[in-house]
DNA sequence: TATATTGTAATAGTAAAGTATGACACCGAG
DNA sequence: CTCGGTGTCATACTTTACTATTACAATATA
């Protein structure tokens, strides 16, 4: 995993582990690896994936075990409710961003279809 | 201006001054408010205003001039080009954090156009 | 020429993020 | 009960961003 040196790390592996969640590569009750082997996999230091992980565990998204592990929540709901929030998080940053270089709605929903048409050309 | 804690003020400073030019605040080749003031209108320290200016100048979107002031660059492409760089990058950003949470092309363009007209009847 | 205004630079201090390391607490299996 | 794996916590150190402050350099103008 690669890091954006403009956004904190601990932030960019909450938002990881957000998406993991979300795309099922962690099923709802699912054992997280151990937090050293994660510091390992992501290249960082434990107190870092704690820092990720301590904001997990208040939002509930994750809950902790002490002694057996960290393990995803069961609560269905919750999940859906986050992949909800991030998408709309997404698309509120782009369209926010856009506006404010002066691109009028129509425009956005212009150019976006037409990145997604260049990008379907260059096969990517 | 209200700051994003996860990115650093420097960096934000930078992308605002972009779309003050971007969007004509400031016109081509026109000079911009003295350092100390936009410290103070910016509420952020000189050396803070500093930063983003000396990247900006790297880039030759401003141009310093001793004992006089900083001016927008005349070069019309340049800013053409960096507006066009901006709504790439935006929108890609977009594109891949929505597909990294298995948002297919097809759902990308149906929760814009959702967004979007969610937002004209809010009427924000 | 003197003064105000502009950009530039250096120093020192604070805070947050991240690392390294070691210690402690809990749990389950042998 | 003991041991290995788990999470948790604390301390110390480094780096980056930011602030505060002071000083210096170039320009315009009165």
């Amino acid at each position: 995993m690669q890091y954006d040196d403009k956004i904190p790390i601990y932030y960019q592996i909450k938002n990881f582990i957000y998406r993991e969640i979300i795309v099922g590569n962690l099923k709802l009750g699912e054992q997280l690896p151990a937090v050293r082997q994660l510091a390992v996999d992501l290249t960082v230091n434990v107190n870092t994936i704690q820092r990720a992980l301590s904001e997990l565990i208040a939002e509930k998204v994750i809950e902790s075990k002490r002694g057996k592990g960290n393990f995803v929540t069961e609560d269905e709901t919750k999940i859906d409710d986050l992949r909800r929030r991030l998408i709309d998080e997404y698309l509120s940053d782009a369209y926010n961003n856009l506006h404010q270089l002066n691109v009028s709605d129509q425009e956005i929903i212009e150019y976006l279809n037409q990145y997604i048409e260049d990008r379907r050309k260059k096969k990517s």
